[in-house]
DNA sequence: CCGAACATACCGACTGGTTAGTCTGGCGGT
DNA sequence: ACCGCCAGACTAACCAGTCGGTATGTTCGG
């Protein structure tokens, strides 16, 4: 087999993915170059383009990443044997945490969504609605057994929940007072204490 | 006096302003060409960089609009005779209102900041702190006077608050179920819900 | 009251530079 | 000898900003 890695371990997609990343995050996509990319992750165009049809469809790789493991993470979460309130608490602090963890990915999402054609936006779309409709599940499942309250309807609260998040890489500094798990402590609360009824 | 109105009676800068605010909204700074905006204005890029000193210094201009609105506004509600807790709540209230009466504001403000230039970035960010800071005034009085729970620092509450709020252009549709006063008086409930004591 | 000098508002062709994506070819393993 | 993997020069398109030019209005000396 040729070789698949270089100097570095790691095989060339995934430097790709790891550099666009990066850089997506960084400089905004369309302020980066694909040389850009191709240089920092030690190759030449010829390999990105012997992997990833377009520069468009590594984006689209990064969003793939992201939503699939933050589904799997949720579903852990709402699937345990536990009280409607705890799995949600759970739930809302996890994706805290671990979008603390991919702050590059977070500013991603939010900001270059428009930058997907239309068909590869629409899927990402319908994913993504995917995830809400689960979390919203949750908080409807806790509003029919009244440990929530029904004021406000579930939609909106995810709405209202996942648009603080996603705006985590705004102001969330690593260096920050708050660790993560502070951060994530305290939004799980806000969300909880707004359902109290 | 040259005249400075065209066929239409709106002067042309504020025409250019308009035809780039909706353009940048709709594609994205990078997308848009000076060429589409001078087009869309029915000028032509003499009189683009007559007025304005280059792309970004248009980009600019949409934030300082949009910026000195806010500002004024809450400024306002903050200043007015009432309770902290019913001044908090309208203030909270009414950016919802005129932030998804100018949902394309909204969608180039929190995906277009990092194409601004160094300093024009600083600037924005400089006002939208005193901003953020004269929102968590109001809570922090709340807090002081025992009507808020302390549990949350100020500080974060507003970056809750705000995220869910620059999210609308992402969600909410006009023609949806909820009308823009309904989704103002649910977040704002949401807020002041998470807020209690 | 008039006309020359000046100022403002704009036009649109042009330039220098950048970019995504292509293509030919070579290298190394099987 | 074949094929996956990749190098890197090349192309066609696009774009921000410039610049000389025109047209319309204003100022002011005589």
């Amino acid at each position: 087999m040729p070789r698949t890695t270089d100097g570095d371990g790691t095989p060339v997609p995934q430097r790709l993915l790891a550099a666009a990343t990066r850089l997506f995050a960084e400089r905004g996509y369309d302020r980066t170059s694909v040389q850009e990319i191709v240089e920092a992750a030690g190759v030449t165009k010829g390999a990105l383009y012997h992997y990833f049809g377009s520069k468009d469809d590594l984006l689209h790789e990064v969003y793939a990443r992201v939503l699939r493991v933050q589904q799997e993470r949720l579903d852990a979460f709402a699937d345990a044997d536990e009280p409607v309130e705890k799995r949600l608490r759970d739930a809302a602090a996890d994706v805290v945490v671990t979008t603390i963890e991919n702050l590059d990915d977070a500013s991603i999402f939010f900001r270059s969504m428009h930058h997907l054609s239309p068909d590869k936006n629409r899927q990402v779309r319908a994913e993504r609605r995917r995830y809400h409709e689960r979390f919203r599940a949750l908080i409807e499942e806790g509003q029919r057994t009244g440990v929530f309250t029904k004021e406000t309807p579930a939609d909106l609260v995810v709405d209202y929940h996942f648009g603080s998040i996603h705006h985590l890489s705004t102001w969330y500094r690593p260096d920050g007072p708050l660790s993560k798990q502070e951060v994530a402590d305290h939004l799980a609360d806000l969300l909880l204490r707004a359902l109290r009824p």
